[in-house]
RNA sequence: GGUUCCUUGGCCGAGUGGCUAGGCACCGGUCUGCAAAACCGUCUACGGCGGUUCGAAUCCGCCAGGAACCUCCA
């Protein structure tokens, strides 16, 4: 297997040529959401990136073993280590079994994340179906000495275990600047500092999430799940872990923590993380309520939205900027975004209809494969979307002078044009053709409307503009746009 | 306050020492029964000040503005 992958590792904060640990298999983690709540566009941005990376590992010829949890037990509502658990809230305000809230926000992710493509991963483990696991992670950090029990709850020792490993390798950080700037929070008298953390938190009796342990009946702490189910899946040592941003410091820095403390051994290979999504200039998130569920976005049902914006659209607009960057949402930017797919996807659909013509004395052959090249080339380079989206670009220009009568293209070079397209737009970008998106019925539904513009083609042949004209404003008015071209016309919703 | 990062044309957004990315919008033209689309053309920017260099949007310094994290967050 040829390492042809380069990804930016937040570990030494440089791209680096990606090495699987054993080749041709990948392992690859990353932190999938709490679900107690509907997803928002912010949740879109990890798991449409990802999924391009999984789909890049994949072309590559890896086996890539894709893991991406459901948190669905130890997110605390306020502070770090106390508080109510976000879902028993969620289940208290709403009268539910939690686990009926947990499957309720699942289903419907699950749906969101289909609508937007993004491909399921191989394994979605949810935490509470791991408990066991964790308390045995736990077990083997406090018989390495790593972490204390306290009042029926368990900490990490983070002061200790900085004596002889970094901690805050990966953020940055240093724990005497950690200790000016920890805020006091309730409930730290249990713990030797501030900066540890809760591997097990012993649940206070009106906490209805808990599960019996060594040390109390209560719940492992957040940073716990992701340890204990990584490891599970992929091994001691694997080769991606990926997530926002955000997560890095704490829950990222305490993964690793966690993975020394258990097995001596740091856990990740390649940290990955990608940048959020602001709004107003600010980042979109569930603490600042200043976020649009992608149900939202889909339908246009927000008071900041000016129309309803496709998932298509939504996946373009994340693939048009580089996932380390900032993007910045406005109606403006996604009507941008949605004409340029809108662009896109004309072309593709043209060159799909298009015919081979004579073998002209155009250098097609050469500009093809220099896309081609160009296109992997960015997307080999840590994921570079905007760049591989120019390209396509340039290639659409390419089909339309041809679909236009400019030029002509030989059978060899449209072949080799259909791929290239088949393989960038729709296997790897992961855009879906209209055919796709609306399901099976779609070819009668075609034909229907292929007739009723034969029949206006014919209308428009007798000089019958008023039969034309109707049959265009009706189908406009139907949400179509007709468009004629010289020898015909093209449609679509 | 600490740490890290960002500032590109009307808007979005790549690039990171020399070779006008790309998309959207605008304007002009070709085509067209009309409209749309398509095609051709126009607009050509890198927060400010200094430095390094033959050459800087790209490297360094200072300043200004903004963000993320330091508390749950994708």
């Amino acid at each position: 297997m040829e390492n042809r992958l380069t990804i930016y590792n937040t570990l030494d904060r440089k791209k680096e040529l990606f090495v699987p640990l054993h080749s041709p298999f990948v392992g690859m983690y990353v932190c999938g959401p709490t679900v107690y709540g509907d997803a928002h566009l912010g949740h879109a941005r990890p798991a449409i990136t990802f999924d391009i990376l999984f789909r890049t590992l994949k072309y590559l010829g890896y086996k890539v073993r894709y893991v991406r949890n459901i948190t669905d037990v130890g997110h605390l509502e306020n502070d770090a280590d106390s508080g109510e658990d976000k879902i028993a809230k969620k289940a208290r305000l709403e009268r539910l079994e939690p686990m009926e809230v947990v499957q309720y926000y699942m289903n419907r992710y699950h749906k969101t994340m289909e609508l937007l493509n993004v491909l399921p991963p191989s394994i979605e483990p949810q935490a509470s179906g791991h408990i066991i696991e964790q308390i045995e992670f736990i077990k083997r950090i406090l018989d390495n000495g790593w972490a204390y029990v306290s009042n029926g709850s368990v900490y990490f020792d983070v002061e200790k275990y900085n004596e002889q490993y970094n901690y805050g390798k990966l953020s940055g950080r240093n724990i005497d600047e950690l200790l000016e700037t920890t805020r006091e929070l309730d409930g730290q008298e249990e713990k030797k500092n501030s900066f540890d953390f809760a591997l097990w938190k012993k649940a206070s009796p009106e906490h209805i999430m808990r599960w019996p342990s060594p040390w109390s009946d209560g719940f492992p702490g957040w940073h716990m799940e992701c340890s204990a189910m990584g490891t599970k899946y992929l091994g001691e040592q694997f080769d991606i872990h990926g997530g926002g941003m955000d997560l890095l410091f704490p829950h990222h820095e305490c993964e690793i923590a966690q993975s020394v403390g258990a097995t001596g051994k740091e856990c990740v290979r390649y940290w990955m993380h990608n940048n959020m999504i602001t709004i107003n200039g600010k980042k979109m998130g569930k603490s600042l309520g200043n976020f649009i569920t992608l149900d939202e976005f889909f339908t246009g049902s927000h008071p900041m939205l000016t129309q309803a914006y496709s998932p298509m659209t939504i996946r373009f607009f994340i693939l048009q900027a580089h996932y380390r960057s900032t993007v910045d949402f406005s109606n403006e930017a996604l009507m941008a975004s949605e004409k340029g797919l809108e662009r896109l996807m004309e072309g593709y659909a043209r060159l799909l209809k298009l015919q081979p013509g004579a073998d002209a004395n155009n250098n097609l052959t050469e500009e093809i494969q220099r896309l081609e090249v160009k296109c992997e080339e960015a997307l080999l380079d840590d994921l570079n979307t905007p760049i591989v989206i120019s390209y396509l670009f340039e290639a659409v220009k390419t089909i339309n002078s041809i679909a236009d009568g400019k030029a002509t293209i030989s059978a060899a070079d449209l072949q080799a044009l259909k791929d290239m397209f088949k393989l960038f737009v729709e296997d790897l970008m992961g855009l879906q053709t209209q055919s796709e998106a609306t399901g099976g019925n779609y070819e009668a539904y075609k034909k229907a409307i292929d007739l009723l513009l034969e029949m206006r083609l014919q209308a428009k042949a007798n000089k019958d503009w008023t039969t034309s004209d109707n049959i265009r404003n009706q189908l406009t008015e139907f949400g179509f746009q007709i468009k004629d071209t010289k020898d015909g016309f093209e449609w679509n919703l």
